[in-house]
DNA sequence: GCCGGTCGTCGAAGCGCTTCGACACTCTCA
DNA sequence: TGAGAGTGTCGAAGCGCTTCGACGACCGGC
């Protein structure tokens, strides 16, 4: 192994080259004949060697880390978060690069820090708002940056997102195909939409649009966390609404609880009501009975948002605006 | 602001000093006379400076970053997880590191990576499992870290978490004080317990043994995640052991199905059965009926871990082993 | 047989910061 | 009044790496 810290001269000298030798062995960025690199990495692998990050990072003005600015606050559904917060590890992993996490609670602070400092070459914002903070400091920010998400005035940023206005659409359209002629859409907890996150009232938008194009009757409500109130909710649509034999659930925390609510008022799913989810799959499949969804690609918008800021990274131009196609998933409840 | 990347030769230009006492002022290393040093802040700040991280962890050998390693394996709670991460963010800052996030799927490399290459200082890992394979490299590791969890042999390592066999404990104990005879543990998932994650198999010793204490009938059982699963699990309990009034629920994602299928069976919370559950607060609040509840203090933990691996940065040692005391808060379910 | 052009390697100059030793002062106390 | 002990500041030497320009060695073409 190592006697402490190999530093890239030792390797040089154990291979007999000079440093800078190793140095394009590592990088690739001048041709080194093959004898030679073959040398150098055997040096590598002996004396169990790893470059010491800070200096590379003074040296090449890239620290090979992103920043993942998180949100953390209330109505966001937190696994949702995480599988977004994992894919764009592993992809930034196959990039070469590590993650630096940074949370909301730091605020336009925060970001302002990592980037001046150059801890971080570049960022990944996720759960954007339309009205958003960070939004005009990423603007002046030299280090390139995407979002997961739309803000309202998005132009000259870089935005990946799922397609919710077409996966509300999509729903609409499967119970439409089913035969259901009024339906109804529990969409987030209201302060979500009071905040006006986009992906919320983007849902809601395509819903209503949808229910024109087929000619359905229906509604979209907003839709609280907690047993009771879900509860209440479900009851009193019933009431309202006697004709209505779909719904569409657009709130992971939620779910359970609505499907616990149908089977306490005496609705079975889906003979007398089919629901269909916008969530991850694993919380569709889970669910009693397993859930008809639109799926939620956190890995692909993770990973397309990796790949996107790398190629800011590398001075490409990339489009301003990545929307993935919602995929629907047909299970027990419809 | 600036024009471009300022540097501590052109704050020291503009306050009329040498660079090595505008990084005395900043270091606080050795005495600067309050004139100097206010002229050197407004410098800084007039010419908006922030010193080069790289440049800063070269000469210093200190990165001021932190390694989180986190699992994002099956059985876990996410949620739970997220609350811990974000409290060792939090932590973190406030002694003026910022939080790397390592995920498990780079495996035993990763954290040699980030260590070798001196991009961290220090790690702090969670969900450690009894026989992890990521421990015999920590020990190896000139770098300080804290486990979050405890594996089986935690000699020579630095371990927090709350004291999990006390929280079962805590909760047989309460259901006793009510008067409860016969009651029952739901745990994790049997995966969990397969793994040999050392919470839930503490969690169970607790109970098992303070069912003992207070002469009490019960049994633990594993509880998997689906509600179907669920279901079955409580009905034949229910069948099985007629006299059982009480519940505990050690699984986060099991909670809501739980009380769906006792609601489903007929049994109303409290009347026919008491239920107490080992989770945090927002998700017993937020269940029907809202539970009483040994919270799982992850932020306490998250903090801790972080101060603790700080000491240990510091030179200084810590004992090997913390463990909180779980506190419980009684709600509407027992 | 000489010229221009790769190819492969080297040496040295930084990158921006911390830290060590030196040094010029100013106090204090004998 | 001068030795000794602080103070406050400076200059310079790295930290370990990347990258630029230079330079032999070798190639093919005329």
């Amino acid at each position: 192994m190592s006697g402490r810290t190999v530093t890239i001269a030792q390797v040089a000298k154990h291979a007999g080259v000079a440093v800078s030798t190793v140095s394009y062995v590592l990088s690739g960025k001048r041709t080194i004949s093959a004898d030679t690199r073959r040398r150098v990495l055997d040096s590598i692998s002996a004396l169990g060697y790893h470059p010491n990050a800070g200096a590379r990072a003074l040296a090449s003005k890239r620290s090979n880390v992103i920043a993942l600015v998180l949100p953390l606050r209330a109505g966001m559904h937190v696994p949702v978060l995480m599988r977004f917060a994992s894919a764009v590890v592993t992809a930034a992993r196959r990039f070469d690069h590590d993650v630096l996490l940074l949370t909301a609670d730091e605020g336009t602070q925060g970001i302002r820090r990592v980037a001046a400092s150059a801890l971080v070459d570049a960022l990944v914002l996720m759960d954007v708002e339309l009205d958003d903070r960070r939004v005009p400091l990423l603007r002046e920010l030299a280090e390139p940056s995407v979002l997961i998400g739309f803000p309202a005035e998005p132009a000259g940023l870089t935005c990946v997102d799922l397609d919710f206005a077409a996966a509300g659409a999509r729903c609409v359209e499967h119970l439409a195909e089913r035969g259901h002629e009024e339906i109804a859409l529990l969409g987030a907890a209201s302060v979500v939409y009071d905040r006006g996150t986009g992906f919320a009232t983007r849902t809601r938008e395509g819903f209503v649009e949808a229910l024109d194009d087929h000619g359905l009757k229906g509604v979209a409500l907003p839709c609280e966390e907690t047993f009771d109130e879900v509860y209440e909710t479900v009851r009193d649509l019933l009431l309202d609404r006697p004709g209505l034999s779909g719904l569409v659930v657009h709130n992971e925390a939620a779910v359970s609880h609505v499907l616990a609510a149908l089977r306490q008022l005496g609705r079975r799913v889906p003979d007398d009501m089919a629901v269909v989810a916008i969530c991850p799959d694993d919380v569709a499949e889970r669910a009693g009975p397993p859930l008809t969804s639109v799926l939620i690609p956190a890995e692909e918008v993770g990973r397309e948002a990796v790949r996107l800021v790398m190629e800011k990274l590398e001075g490409r131009t990339v489009p301003d605006s990545t929307l993935l196609t919602p995929l629907l998933a047909v299970r027990a409840s419809t």
